[in-house]
DNA sequence: TTACACATTTAGAATCATTATAAATAAATA
DNA sequence: TATTTATTTATAATGATTCTAAATGTGTAA
């Protein structure tokens, strides 16, 4: 499912966002690997493709990619920032004895508040916490701790 | 609205945390000042009060809190922990114009995922961003920058 | 009360993620 | 090509959080 270099520059030129070879590698990582990566992860591995490259790079190109809305920032505590390709209706899960996050399917339409009628929403967030089923059943508290896992879905762990 | 001594025991007692002097402290601050706190607002707060008071122990006074599922954190990004006691039923909304959080009632029972039958949930948190009806009529992006004047409800504002 | 054990708190150093800055490089334009 | 502008780099600075060891407080039993 890689996606091609001409769809990854719409993707950025409908935000305003200039596509510099660096930035198209970022969304391209973004988009193939919906893994929630940190951005250690990112840099590691595109610092394998492009030697020279700087972390502030990283950290310049997520920025304005959260204020494009082109990624979400996923801070499900820990301090441990992630982030999100933005994709509609899907929500996170994370296991608090694994540490792994999951992504489900929810209908975020169907969320709403009549408080919030006057206001303009731009994104909904939804996150839940709790045990995924293979700690639930196994209680093997150790394994996996803080190994992101998501791409698996939920009911295949 | 302020909690008497001996309900803000028994919380901590229920959650299996001893109740010292300090940690009732930052509890009845949490209770008593629901506008998601950072924790150098409630340092400051609370220092003037216990003048030896030291931040670390806010530090683990809030993280024994979140283990314990009595308070959680709120983070909308921006690096500005935030917490929050927890109460059910509702979600949080930020305006990404003036930094301002607002609470909104919301029914978190009707938020069901099929996938997740066989975990355990534990805490669900709903967030949303976008723009709050002043800013959204007005365009004051400059007024009220970080500050959290959440106690207001979204339709007073 | 005193002595002891144990839990809590303090102060400050250490760590680590993120941002800021200024120089260097690359890209765009004329 | 020369010139301007945007992007990227490398490193320093910042700031929030955690760690550590010493100090303090609390509870218990004699």
């Amino acid at each position: 499912m890689t996606n091609g270099a001409q769809e990854i520059t719409d993707k950025l030129v409908s935000r305003q966002i200039k596509p510099s070879v660096h930035r198209m590698k970022v969304l391209e990582y973004l988009i193939n690997n919906q893994n929630h990566p940190t951005v250690e992860q990112i840099f590691t591995r595109l610092k394998s493709e492009v030697p020279t490259l700087s972390k502030a790079t990283i950290y310049n190109t997520l920025n304005a990619f959260v204020d494009a809305h082109l990624a979400r920032v996923i801070t499900i505590e820990d301090h441990e920032t992630r982030y999100d390709h933005i994709i509609e209706d899907h929500g996170h899960f994370k296991c608090e004895s694994c540490g792994a996050i999951f992504d489900f399917a929810i209908s975020l339409d169907s969320i709403t508040a009549a408080e919030l009628d006057d206001f303009v929403i731009n994104d909904k967030n939804v996150y839940f916490k709790g045990l995924c089923s293979r700690c639930r059943y196994k209680n093997q508290t150790d394994i996996l701790k803080g190994e992101c896992i998501c791409k698996q879905t939920p009911s295949k762990v």
